[in-house]
DNA sequence: ATTTTAAGCAACCAAAAAGTTGCGTATTTA
DNA sequence: TAAATACGCAACTTTTTGGTTGCTTAAAAT
């Protein structure tokens, strides 16, 4: 499909998936499907889905326990986020980037 | 569409807009629509899409000049990114929560 | 004044994503 | 053992996305 990194933007790019592994995070155990889509506005199905989707970027650990399958929320991937923003930052509070763009961009034309 | 903190999710779940912005910031004068589209393999018009949707994401701000459109990358909105990633921070170094999690499913079934 | 260049707009296309329903199966519960 | 529950799988629909081509317009260069 995609590298491991874009999966993991896209699984957080969904606003419904950011939900749902919020609710895992702050969940006091983890959560059968079922009790997932409790909380939601679409089928069990779509949850499924999504889940899946939060399996494979590894934001999601599942643990099944005979028809149940308990959802846990693991926030490390998301280091790699934090990876890829930190390198940006340098640039987002010094507004000399940008001057020294406009300068240059003035003089080239 | 959708709000704003999805569009800049979406915006940087695209890798082919993640190099893009990524050019834009280690450039050293501001980029035109041509002198980008010439770093990649797609067409103009792609590019000019792509752009599109991070100038809407605030990630790229765009200088006309005559015929020209001069594009400058804003780092800015990705404190946003920053910010939604460092709450869970707290959760991706302690394997304590992923134990809580275990005991109480262990306990629950 | 003519030609070249930069880029927008619109229409279109294919593939991916988000969601649905129906059905089968395994595990529990009664 | 029969009924209920939890879930996966597969097929299908709709919307979104990433990309294209063709055409037009405006600015610059010759």
């Amino acid at each position: 499909m995609q590298d491991k990194i874009t999966k993991l933007f896209k699984a957080i790019a969904d606003p419904t998936r950011r939900d749902i592994f919020h609710a895992l995070v702050i969940a006091t155990s983890a959560l059968s499907i079922t009790q997932i889509s409790s909380q939601f506005d679409i089928s069990r199905q779509g949850i499924t889905k999504h889940i899946k989707t939060l399996e494979e970027a590894g934001l999601v650990h599942i643990n099944t326990h005979g028809r149940e399958r308990f959802c846990n929320a693991n926030a490390k991937p998301l280091k790699e986020v934090s990876k890829w923003v930190e390198f940006y930052s340098q640039f987002w509070d010094n507004s000399l980037q940008d001057l020294e763009n406009y300068l240059n961009n003035s003089k080239d034309v």
